[in-house]
DNA sequence: GCCAACGTTGGC
DNA sequence: GCCAACGTTGGC
């Protein structure tokens, strides 16, 4: 990252039950991929992550809520799992779980939050998120 | 369990 | 290249 860069920052959702935030901090410092994403606007976002990004970490269905931070440890490389090849993936460590989970509920009373796209745009499985929107949910999650 | 939103597929 | 049908996602 070049000098006076900003980092970027993300979302990443997924069901529990799938791949859950103890799963992705049992896998510890080295860290998984983020395999999967079958979406070109998800796949546009993995693309513009950068080693040392962070992310919130979001379980959908069961829980509905940020449950915790992870980094990027590595950038946009193609996808296995995908016999295409037309999808990639990049990969995530846990950093740091929220002290207090930021609930999608909370999310939606925050007027100051009613342009995340996890509000408008849910079903997208990874998600641009502004410096203003990370550090508010930051301050929700006792993270300030 | 329902259904709205959205993406993908396939016939034309 | 359009669009209807279909499948999936995910909040409610």
């Amino acid at each position: 990252m070049s000098e006076g860069e900003t980092m970027a920052h993300w979302l990443l959702k997924t069901e529990p039950s799938s791949w859950s935030w103890d799963q992705q901090v049992d896998a510890g410092v080295k860290g998984t991929s983020w395999n999967g994403v079958r979406n070109h606007s998800a796949k546009l976002h993995l693309m513009a992550m950068r080693i040392g990004d962070h992310a919130f970490f979001y379980h959908s269905g069961e829980g509905k809520e940020i449950v915790g931070i992870v980094e990027v440890t590595k950038a946009y490389y193609p996808d296995p799992t995908d016999k295409s090849g037309a999808f990639g993936m990049v990969d995530v460590k846990a950093v740091k779980p929220l002290k207090a989970p930021v609930t999608l509920q909370e999310i939606k009373a925050e007027p100051r939050l009613k342009e995340m796209v996890l509000v408008n745009n849910s079903r997208l499985s990874v998600q641009p998120v502004t410096d203003a929107e990370w550090a508010l949910v930051c301050a929700k999650g006792g993270m300030g």
